[in-house]
DNA sequence: GTCTATAGATTGATAGAC
DNA sequence: GTCTATCAATCTATAGAC
């Protein structure tokens, strides 16, 4: 109960950076002046840069799935579930249009690098686009639930990245209202398929 | 007319090098490697790494905007110009598929090494966005072509960082389709806000 | 479990011969 | 204009004292 472990200390702070400034840049120093460790001190609790990496994946995709579990269990049915989703680029705003999105641009990188963690890194897209498929077919879309999602997670990544470039508060306003909208004419498509039947 | 300079070659390495592997992780000797000179000798033609940054940005600045003209002078209208600006996706997909865009990961990277030269490299992005939007205007979207520019703009950077990330080939044609029947429906309703005037 | 000290490689950049 | 040699700083990683 008393807090954090060192280990902790060290995910957590490699994760911030990593986000900030990316992997490539992020160094052991900076990973220890931020903990007030010495860079000796890593090697106890991990074996390589690498291996950090890997943890901070890991506790995003936890945190991440924690998040999607409570929008499920909040009671709102998968419309307002999927528009949570979509206004996260409105509750990161400020980040977002600093340092882009996490998942995106940690994806990217590490494509990039060709890095051996690129697949676990890409488990957070997987995550989020599987749970937004199955949002989309409770929402009646059955036969296009993976397209709609992919499509969703392709203009919130957009969104971000345009928004890390321009610095744009009302574009992203603007597009997430858009998003809104789109959102509410799946429905309208599904229950006119369902008329059909 | 002997062909290009030790400059050039340099700056030609260096694109490719800066793309592929980012800007961070390309080191002096990954370029010199590439063009087969030494180190030392850069510092003839360039007085730093971010010196060639520089260069590189200018270069990709001068072929987009002979690009852009190109498409301006072959005659089709403002719609099938925007349609050579989707398909760009399809045109370099093998090369999004493993690096993303070359626009949009060079502004990312820079906003996160919070770079001098990341509003210089913005600069890519504004001159799609200006083009894009004189397209729409041209299109009878006057009121709005700066956001549909953004629009698009942002829809296909979400789809690019998607395609490095899953490298679904579907997936891209997939989105390229949707984006061309979105640009037709806007020139519908330009077309119906014709007639209501 | 945390530290200091240090190895060994690589980084961006400089000096000076040719 | 291109080279070799080298600098000082930084990098990841290791060894070993406490």
């Amino acid at each position: 109960m008393s807090g954090k472990s060192t280990r902790d200390h060290i995910v957590d702070a490699a994760d911030r950076l990593f986000y900030r400034q990316g992997y490539e840049r992020t160094s052991f120093a900076d990973i220890a002046g931020a903990v007030k460790i010495s860079r000796g001190n890593f090697y106890h609790h991990f074996k390589s840069k690498d291996d950090i990496l890997d943890a901070v994946i890991e506790q995003r995709l936890d945190s991440t799935r924690k998040m999607l579990e409570n929008w499920e269990r909040e009671g709102d049915g998968p419309e307002a579930r999927i528009r949570s989703f979509i206004h996260i680029l409105i509750a990161n705003q400020s980040k977002i249009m600093l340092y882009g999105c996490p998942v995106g641009t940690l994806s990217t990188e590490l494509a990039k690098l060709d890095h051996v963690s690129h697949a676990e890194a890409n488990k957070l897209f997987t995550l989020f686009r599987s749970w937004l498929s199955r949002q989309f077919a409770l929402l009646g879309r059955k036969a296009d639930a993976d397209a709609l999602a992919m499509h969703l997670l392709a203009r919130s990544q957009g969104v971000a990245t345009l928004a890390s470039a321009f610095r744009d508060e009302q574009f992203v306003r603007h597009e997430v209202r858009q998003m809104c909208d789109w959102l509410a004419s799946c429905v309208d498509e599904a229950a006119h398929e369902m008329r059909e039947d």
